[in-house]
DNA sequence: TTAACATGAGACAATTATGTCTCGTTTAAG
DNA sequence: CTTAAACGAGACATAATTGTCTCATGTTAA
């Protein structure tokens, strides 16, 4: 990519792209810069090409939600409350980590390497939260990550589809999450 | 489509279809052919092309999950335990179930009005199943529908991703759902 | 064996997506 | 006002995908 001076026209490309590929996987480049609002042209300004702006869509999430999950597993007082607190912050980039786990992104190697860290670190937070009786020990860590990432996945949808307010959809995902269906209100 | 007469190939062209376009929504029609392990003409032999092989996809999933879920719902006791029934009899589909609510098949009109169908027979099974209690009348219908769905393609990745056996993985995602990963256990 | 049929491989043309370039216009800073 | 940078529009060339066709091969049923 280039040097992202131009911050407006660059934003929106990137907006757009996260919003476009969200929704058609399969959309062309020119469909992305027409969602951005500006010409096919000014898109190779910015990006060398798709694979380019895969790699600077996923370096992005990355970073954000990083950004994000760190800042709110500051405050709190356990894992599970890390957790809770980490749920509520990352519905609204849900779009981002919904990207990070397509095929798109899995096939840039450094976000390989990024996600595996983020990956193990997220398990040993699991671990403990699990010895706080957050869920049983049989109970697989992989469908406890599974179902947390969807959960945040599908709140983020309600927010979209204007159906919830993001709080009310963290609300939402992490009651159903941790209590399930029946406890689940807004 | 042409008339589905020699069933092996056909059929391998649409499981890899599912297979691949489930992977990657921007595969070529030269990646299904060679994940099918035919050859790229043999594909046109059976389809016309990329929008007649979504449809066929789409009308495809529609079908099957119409007769599963039918099958599955019968021998309920109540509308809870309907949904119950389904979720594990859609498990295995759960790929089936992904493709449609993916933008490709949300594009075919007449799957559009079809999965409106569904989706209102859907909502009234689920508002019986509030009444039973088995969730509060303040949990917005499209949340649980939401939850539903993704807790179902879930515990679908869980069983492709061999962590875990279909009867295993459905009841994680019934365990789940309705009470909260606290009681989820293999 | 013979005939009908589906297939694989490869050639080919048409279509679509992509990448590059130019030029005139707009914008913002100096 | 002047100038430099970014942009839109459009022309253009290249590359990838797609659709069609032919022919040789293998399979199956009569």
């Amino acid at each position: 990519m280039l040097n992202p001076v131009r911050v407006p026209t660059y934003d929106a490309l990137v907006e757009a792209a996260f919003r476009v590929l969200n929704k058609n996987p399969a959309a062309s480049l020119a469909e992305i810069a027409i969602a951005a609002g500006v010409g096919r042209a000014t898109f190779h300004r910015h990006f060398s090409g798709r694979e380019d702006l895969i790699r600077v869509l996923a370096f992005q999430a990355v970073d954000e939600l990083q950004e994000v999950a760190d800042e709110a597993a500051r405050g709190a007082w356990s894992y599970t409350d890390a957790l809770h607190k980490i749920l509520i912050a990352i519905v609204p980039l849900g779009e981002r980590q919904w990207f990070l786990t397509q095929d798109a992104a899995q096939n840039v190697p450094e976000i390989q390497a990024a996600l595996q860290k983020q990956n193990a670190e997220f398990r040993t937070v699991l671990e403990q939260a699990q010895k706080e009786g957050l869920f049983p020990a049989t109970c697989p860590l992989e469908w406890v990550m599974q179902s947390y990432d969807l959960l945040i996945y599908g709140a983020w949808l309600m927010v979209r589809d204007g159906h919830a307010t993001p709080s009310q959809a963290a609300n939402l995902a992490w009651k159903t999450f941790t209590t399930g269906i029946k406890k689940a209100k807004l």
